[in-house]
This record gives structure tokens, C-alpha cells and sequence, in this order.
RNA sequence: GUCCCUGUAGCUCAGCUGGACAGAGCGGCUGCCUUCUAAGCAGCGGGUCGAGGGUUCGAAUCCCUCCAGGGACUCCA
């Protein structure tokens, strides 16, 4: 990549200074070439001298001169300058830049893709909700985030796997059964109350009448436990359906649904519970087994098995764990929770070091809680009590790619409110369709140039050079660059703004610049150009999980 | 009480591995449609970067204290 390319050549400018004696001696900093915010300072600029300053006992603009005359640029390279207080900025040649265009060009949808992750295998595991109510809009953010990490981890040369981890076990589930058992026994008369701790819902009661149309009251004639985990079963899969539903109308799909519930039958708990023992790390205190993370530089211990012989869901996720490094040996595992679950990111490295894994291999990415809004009005999300506003009736209301442009401009440290009122209100004026109008304004010239039968693929693209035209294409190659920096950060939030920025700098180019006009060298050189702006763009929205639409 | 995230323009947010006058969108105000989509373009206005200290030639960015909002500290998940 250039930037890369531009800081070997300022590493190899200082020592072959220093070994003149015109520099002193002193050890490089890392070298950091990067986009100047103000074009007058070029395409590329590097604060080095002024790093170097003080280790030098030199004057930065002094460095910076010399430094600069021993600059041997690549041809690429247009100009190298110095400026106040010490800086060393370069310019791209524009006919290089025009050129760039025909590489847009042959690598197509490929176009972004990088190498980075040399086939590295990647588990990215995010939404997991319980399958015990359907998905808020928090849930919604997860899903846009992991599944768009997914997209560009894919791009960068990375093997991907998402999944969804089902807990389909242990107390929530068991509650979840009970309340729906109340529900259906209340759906075919009998006096009965959902218990307190239990999910009130609306869409329980729906749940249950559903049931009942379908299979009757086969239920009804069982014990009470046995009745409320036989329905519960049920009940999950059919939330389970609904969830994958809601995720669909979001364009997440997932290559794999991972039951809880299976690591204790495939043995995984056993062996991982065994692991932990003979490294010692498990202990008996208090009536429950417990894992010693304190001994790990946690702050305190954690139960794995409760007193009453049944395992934690802290137990599960060690097993999880265990499967995902030990047994299916990804290289690179992300996980993808909610800021609730902020605490259990050390204990989770803890267990890592346990098992004998590299904590490093884990990245956790907490995204910050949703608060769902209409205007002034605070719509409560939670499950367990009340109504709630579902992640579906959102999608339909806002639009899908509304929806994920809304959830990935935001870094996922930051909280949000999503305010369907502003969402929906702003839809003219929205961002998302200011980008997606781009694409469609390139389709319909591409359109036309097809009506009129021009041909441009001899189009000669050394015919670019105005402003308008070079600010395009410094845009366009900055895809790669967008693209590997989402994969090394796991931080999605740039690529909504690089689209935002694309479709600026192409809507202007489009003001100035008349593509299909009667010069028809410059018709086919300008054609050449927008195809490779629908390149870009088009593959900027397919990383985000949006549509591409080609009329609006 | 301890830990984590956040506090930047009227609103929603970028920038935060220290560097060139602090950016974008929305909203407000001015202009621009005989030519490929005006869901557009050009321009104007708008900021004690939560507060106070400190480190530095240089701090929105690093350190400390405080304030405000959110989250976590369960044999819940």
C-alpha cells in the first residue's frame, strides 16, 4: 500500500542522511505517513521530522530539509515539500492517479479486497439472544455490526464463520417454559397465573394461542414440569424461527446455529471441566464448584457448578470456548456483546489463559446499549416485563438499510438512542439515501452510455485530469486503505463515513463534470471513471449489508 | 464503594497510537434545474472539544482530580 511504500522511502531518506553525517544519529521513531486533512498538503504527509526532533537536539524544519533531500520518490510521486513546523508532504502525479482507474476497473468486485488475513480462520459470534422473546432493537445493533465485520473480514483474506449461540438450557429457558405453560393453560380456561419472575409479555400470550391452533391441548394432561419443558421446547424453536426471520429482514444470515445444550451432551463440558481441574484451577468451597479466576488475577472467583448440582452459564461458556480454540482451533475468535456483559470479558480472558490459549486470540467487542425512542418518549425494551417494541416492527417501519447505515455510523463504544420518529423523519434528508443516490445516479449514466451504445472499454483514461475528476479518484483509492483499517480496529463505524464521503466527492464530479457529452474521447475516459466510482460504491454498501439501487 | 464506556456546533455523531486554522450530517440562512436523477450542487452562519490541574516545543487526543449520563459488580443470563 502507499502509505507503507511512502515510510519506507522517508526510513531509507533519514539513514542514508545519517550516514552522510548530515543527521545525527538517533534511533527512528515509526515512521506514520497519513492523509492530511487540508488537500493544499498534499496526498500524503509525515510528522517525522517534528518526532525526531528532540532525540536529534535538531531544529524540526531542519531535519525535515534534510531528510527530504534525500528522499529518492517513487515515480508515483509528483512533488515532495517541507512545511511548518516540520512536516514532509507529497503529491500524487495525476497521470499516475488516472491510471488507478483501469486498475478499479480489472479487479471489479474485488475491488477493496486485501490480503491481510492470509486465510487465517475468524469465528465472529454475535446476537446469541436467548430464544426466550423476539429481538429489540438493541439485538439489532449487534447483528449489523458483527455481520458487517464479517463482510470486510472476508474481504481482507480471512476465513469466516458466524455464528449464533443458542442458550437453549439452564434457568432463563426453564422460566421461559414455565410462563409459557401458564399461557397456554390459560388459552384453554384454566385459572392460572404467570410466575412473577417469569416473561409477561404480550407475544407470550400470541405464542401460546399459536400453539394450541397447532397441536391442541396435548399438553394440558401432563405434569406441570413435565408440560412447561415440553412447551418450552417448543415455544424456543418457534422463537428461534422468528429471530432467524427478523435477522433475514436485516440481511444477516449466519453459517451456524451452536446449541448450548450439545457441549453437555458432545462431552465438551466434561473435557473442559477437566482441563480446568487438573490445572488446578477448580475448587470446592461453600457447597458449589467453583473457578478459581483469583488465582488468574481476577478479582474474585466464579461458580461453575451451583449447589444444587446444576451448571452456570459462566460453565457453558467455558465449554463454548473450549470448543472454539481447542476443538474447531480457530485462529482469531470474536465476540460480539452487550455493554451488560462489560465484566465477564476478564474472567473469559482468565479462562483462556486456563485452557492454555493466548488470551489474545479472544477479541471482545462490547457495543454500548440502544435506547429506543419516539421523540421525547423513551420505549422500554425489556423481555421480561411489558410490551416491547420489536426489532422487526423497526426494520419495517425505518427500512433495513436504513437501519444498518443508522446502527454502523455510530463506534460501537458509544451509547445511542435510535429515535424512530428522527430515523423515519430524516429519510429524505437521510445520509443512507444520499449515498445509495449516488449509485443510482452512476447506474443511470451507465444506462445511458448503454442506450446510446457507447462503448468505452478503449476508453483512454489518461484524459482525466481536471480537479473534479483527480479528487474522485484520490477517493476511490482510498477504499483498500478504509478497507484493511476496519479489519485491524474491528471498528465498522468507518466505513459509512468513507461512503458518505465517496458520494460527496462523486455527487460534486458529477456537477462539474458533463460525462456523456459530444467529446467522445472524454465521454469514454469519463465512462471508464464513473464504472470505477460504481465499483467502489457499490462495494462499500455490500460491506455495510446494504442494497445497491440503481433508479431511486 | 470498585471497574468499564461516554461527555466535541442547536440536534445526531466522526476525529482521540499528541502535531499544520477542530470536521460531517441534520436543522437555519443565500444562490443554482433548456443538457446524464435538484433524494443534487455552491456558499454563509454556528464550538470555553464537560470542568480544573499536569506532562510537552505542541493536548480534543496522554496523566491526575472532579462533575454528569449509561453499564457491570448474582450459586441471572
Amino acid at each position: 500500500m502507499l502509505k507503507e511504500e511512502l515510510a519506507s522511502c522517508l526510513r531509507q531518506a533519514v539513514l542514508k542522511a545519517q550516514q552522510e553525517g548530515v543527521l545525527a544519529a538517533a534511533a527512528l521513531p515509526e515512521v506514520l505517513v497519513e492523509h492530511p486533512q487540508n488537500p493544499e498538503h498534499g496526498d500524503f504527509a509525515s510528522g517525522l521530522p517534528l518526532r525526531m526532533a528532540r532525540a536529534m537536539r535538531m531544529a524540526p524544519m531542519v531535519i525535515a530539509e534534510k531528510v527530504s533531500e534525500h528522499i529518492v520518490p517513487p515515480p508515483k510521486v509528483d512533488r515532495v515539500w517541507v512545511a511548518p513546523p516540520g512536516f514532509i508532504n507529497f503529491t500524487l502525479r495525476g497521470d499516475w492517479l488516472s491510471t488507478e482507474v483501469e486498475s478499479i476497473l480489472a479487479a471489479g468486485e474485488s475491488y477493496g479486497d486485501t490480503e491481510l488475513g492470509k486465510g487465517k480462520r475468524v469465528q465472529v459470534e454475535f446476537v446469541s439472544v436467548n430464544p426466550t422473546g423476539p429481538l429489540h432493537v438493541g439485538h439489532g445493533r449487534g447483528a449489523v455490526l458483527g455481520s458487517t465485520l464479517a463482510n470486510v473480514l472476508t474481504a481482507s483474506g480471512y476465513g469466516v464463520e458466524k455464528e449464533y449461540y443458542i442458550n437453549d438450557m439452564g434457568n432463563q429457558i426453564a422460566t421461559f417454559g414455565r410462563s409459557l405453560y401458564a399461557r397456554y393453560q390459560q388459552c384453554l380456561g384454566r385459572e392460572t397465573e404467570v410466575p412473577s419472575d417469569g416473561y409477561h409479555g404480550g407475544y407470550m400470550i400470541d405464542l401460546a394461542k399459536e400453539i394450541v391452533q397447532e397441536q391442541g391441548d396435548r399438553f394440558l394432561s401432563l405434569p406441570e414440569s413435565d408440560g412447561a419443558s415440553q412447551l418450552g421446547e417448543v415455544g424456543v424453536a418457534r422463537m428461534l424461527r422468528g429471530i432467524k426471520q427478523d435477522l433475514e429482514l436485516l440481511n444477516v444470515v449466519f453459517d451456524i446455529w451452536f446449541s448450548e445444550s450439545s457441549l453437555h451432551q458432545g462431552g465438551q463440558y466434561n473435557k473442559a471441566m477437566e482441563l480446568l481441574q487438573s490445572g488446578g484451577y477448580v475448587v470446592e468451597k461453600a457447597n458449589a464448584t467453583w473457578f478459581e479466576s483469583s488465582a488468574l488475577g481476577e478479582d474474585k472467583d466464579n461458580v461453575l457448578v451451583r449447589s444444587d448440582g446444576s451448571p452456570t452459564y459462566f460453565a457453558s461458556d467455558i465449554a463454548y470456548h473450549y470448543n472454539k480454540f481447542l476443538e474447531r482451533k480457530f485462529d482469531q475468535v470474536i465476540n460480539i456483546w452487550g455493554a451488560d456483559h462489560q465484566g465477564h470479558v476478564p474472567r473469559m480472558k482468565a479462562v483462556l489463559r486456563a485452557l492454555g490459549c493466548d488470551p489474545e486470540q479472544l477479541k471482545v467487542i462490547i457495543c454500548q446499549l440502544v435506547t429506543l425512542r419516539r421523540g421525547e418518549e423513551v420505549v422500554k425494551v425489556s423481555k421480561r416485563s411489558g410490551d416491547i417494541v420489536t426489532l422487526k416492527e423497526v426494520i419495517e417501519e425505518v427500512g433495513p438499510d436504513a437501519c444498518r447505515f443508522i446502527f454502523l455510523s455510530r463506534s460501537a463504544d458509544s451509547q445511542m438512542d435510535f429515535d424512530i420518529e428522527l430515523a423515519k423523519r430524516q429519510s429524505a434528508e437521510n445520509p443512507v439515501y444520499y449515498v445509495q443516490y449516488a449509485h443510482a445516479r452512476i447506474a443511470s449514466i451507465l444506462r445511458l452510455a448503454e442506450q446510446r451504445d457507447i462503448d468505452y472499454s478503449r476508453g483512454d483514461v489518461s484524459l482525466l485530469a481536471t480537479e473534479p475528476e483527480l479528487t474522485l479518484i484520490r477517493r476511490l483509492i482510498l477504499l483498500p486503505e478504509i478497507v484493511e483499517r476496519v479489519a485491524v480496529t474491528l471498528e465498522p463505524h468507518h466505513l459509512p463515513y468513507y461512503a458518505q464521503d465517496l458520494a460527496t466527492v462523486f455527487h460534486s464530479f458529477y456537477k462539474q463534470c458533463r460525462v456523456v457529452s459530444d467529446d467522445e474521447p472524454l465521454t469514454k475516459a469519463r465512462l471508464k471513471l464513473v464504472r470505477a466510482s460504481q465499483i467502489a460504491l457499490a462495494k462499500t454498501l455490500r460491506l455495510m449489508g446494504m442494497s445497491t439501487p440503481e433508479k431511486m
